[in-house]
RNA sequence: GGUGGGUUCGUAUAACGGCUAGUACUCAAGAUUUUCAUUCUUGCAAUAGGAGUUCGAUUCUCCUACCCACUACCA
């Protein structure tokens, strides 16, 4: 039987996502949607210790800044996660903290079932055991090899454990790792992979310290009781993927495991290794999708703030990792759902390029109307001081500069003559075009386009065969502060020819 | 150290045994533009190394090198 399509994103709220997490939530996202399944989002906060507030919040705020919009696990009305079941989360709550009292039964059937058992060794036994082994140059693991010479179920007798069990609150449940067994796995990037279960530990399930399940056993449990069909998660959870298949056979959920798809890592932009936190700062871009204040104060960069369109964002990310199989570039999130297959990700590590993350939204800027730039642009204008201009002006500007910016941002630097008269001039400019002569010319011209127009002036030019370049660049200096910008004719056109004049006085100087 | 994964221009990637190894970003040059930007054209630049299989390997196999991940009562 054909089961939907259910796949997942649970992120640890232990701190912000970075661009990495949320490529992996649009990947599970475009898989879903392109199958008519559902996209679940599950707060994996089994760790108490490394709790972060505020990061929940930050996800779910992210992904919608992103346009990935949950089909449960979240309502999007409130932005909350879902804590009680309803027909669309009827598998509320999907913070795994409030599904604590549903894991131990399942620690337990493993060890009822001779699949687990009951552990006492304390941090301290734990760390003198793998600090001999490393005086001997090995390397402790607790399987097969090293479990019959520690404090667990397995070599105690039944009175002792109960005894333990009752009296000690910081017991756990440990996974018993079969000896010399050949896991035979299958990932749907990666293909086919074995390994030989001897080099595997024996994995902590629960912990009765804080009555929580461990990563794996509450993952498992969860993906299972939430029917999810894929799982598709970054390449770090690939050495734990032997152990997940033999839960799943442990409990007897075979049948209904889901596929396993294992994505590439993302790395810096230099040198090696994969994205951190710091890097962005460190090298001029963000590495998360929204700014991030921690708890000592510091902000850390978000390409929302930092004037990213949330779908050049997205776009670039799904090309990070994934091609369509052809050359189109540009997609909007209907675009990747229709295009996105997992036969199309890529095995190896994905560099971030952080050049190429301007150029798409310096392509998604051109793709706006001028219209919505306007709206974009005119708070910046107010921060700037430039009060009572007309918003069919600005539409005007926006049309003429967009093709010149990276960042609606960049507005400003690039336009601010249109608003307000320069008061500073590009020094080499001005000792470049601003002898004498070239004042003399420039202001005779100016008046000119004042009495007959600027095609009639620039034809005065040419009759008198005298220097075009020289005269334009003079007054373009006098009227942007510069020897750039648009073309005389697109500024007269918006400044008029009242404030032209103005503007020409400078020259007479 | 052990285990697993990976390796095509600087970067992202295409070519799933067969054209001169393609495209995009970056960079350089030229054209256009009275300037700048845009646009257009052109150019630079790669199969990690070595064996093997094959008529033929970027592609399949093995070895080496390098990179990455994992190796917690973290996820």
């Amino acid at each position: 039987m054909e089961r939907r399509t259910r796949v997942r994103f649970a992120p640890s709220p232990t701190g912000p996502l970075h661009m990495g997490g949320v490529r992996t939530a649009l990947y599970n996202y475009l898989y879903a949607k392109k199958r008519g399944g559902d996209f679940i989002i599950r707060i994996e906060d089994t760790d108490s210790q490394r709790f972060v507030p505020g990061a929940e919040q930050y996800i779910i705020e992210a992904l919608a800044w992103c346009g990935i919009i949950p089909d449960e696990g979240v309502d999007m009305a409130t932005g909350k996660v879902v804590e009680e079941a309803s027909e669309r989360h009827p598998h509320a709550p999907y913070r795994q903290s409030q599904r604590r009292g549903l894991y131990r039964k399942y620690a337990e059937q493993l060890v009822a079932d001779g699949w687990a058992y009951y552990a006492f060794d304390t941090a301290e036994e734990l760390n003198a055991a793998r600090a001999a082994a490393e005086a001997q140059g090995q390397t402790f693991i607790y399987n097969a090899g090293t479990r019959d010479g520690l404090r667990n179920s397995l070599t105690m007798t039944e009175a002792e454990v109960a005894e333990l069990l009752e009296s000690r609150t910081d017991w756990t449940v440990r996974f018993k790792m079969p000896q010399g067994r050949i896991v035979a796995m299958d990932d749907m990037i990666r293909g086919h992979v074995e390994v030989n279960t001897n080099t595997l530990d024996d994995k902590v399930l629960w912990k009765r310290a804080d009555e929580l399940p461990t990563y794996h056993l509450a993952n498992i449990v969860d993906d299972h009781l939430m029917e999810i069909t894929e799982v598709i998660r970054g390449e770090e959870w690939l050495p734990s993927l032997p152990l997940h298949y033999l839960l799943y056979e442990a409990f007897g959920w075979q049948d209904t495991m889901p596929k396993f798809a294992h994505l590439p890592l993302l790395l810096k932009p230099v040198g090696n290794g994969k994205l951190s936190k710091r890097d962005g700062d460190k090298m001029g871009f963000p590495v998360f999708p929204l700014n991030w204040k921690n708890s000592e104060g510091e902000t850390y960069h978000g390409y929302r703030e930092d004037g990213y369109f949330p779908e050049a964002f997205v776009n670039l990310l799904a090309m990070l990792g994934w091609n369509p199989g052809t050359e189109q570039e540009m997609f909007d999130m209907q675009g990747l759902i229709d295009a996105f297959s997992i036969e199309h990700v890529s095995k190896s590590g994905a560099k971030f390029n952080p050049e190429k993350a301007k150029w798409y939204n310096k392509e998604y800027l051109r793709l706006k109307s001028d219209e919505e730039l306007a709206l974009l642009f005119e708070p910046i204008l107010a921060q700037h001081g430039v009060s009572g201009v007309e918003h069919d002006y600005v539409v005007r500007v926006c049309a003429l500069i967009k093709e010149r910016a990276t960042f609606v941002a960049d507005f400003w630097d690039i336009a601010s003559y249109l608003f307000v008269a320069p008061t500073q001039f590009v020094e080499k400019d001005v000792n470049k075009f601003w002898t004498a002569e070239n004042k003399a010319m420039a202001l005779e011209i100016a008046g000119l386009i004042k009495t007959i127009g600027l095609e009639q002036a620039e034809q005065t030019i040419r009759e008198r065969e005298w220097p075009m370049g020289k005269i334009m660049n003079s007054i373009r200096l006098a009227l942007v502060g510069a020897s750039s910008g648009l073309g005389i004719a697109d500024i007269l056109g918006l400044i008029g020819m009242d404030e032209f004049q103005r503007r020409m006085e400078v020259l007479k100087k």
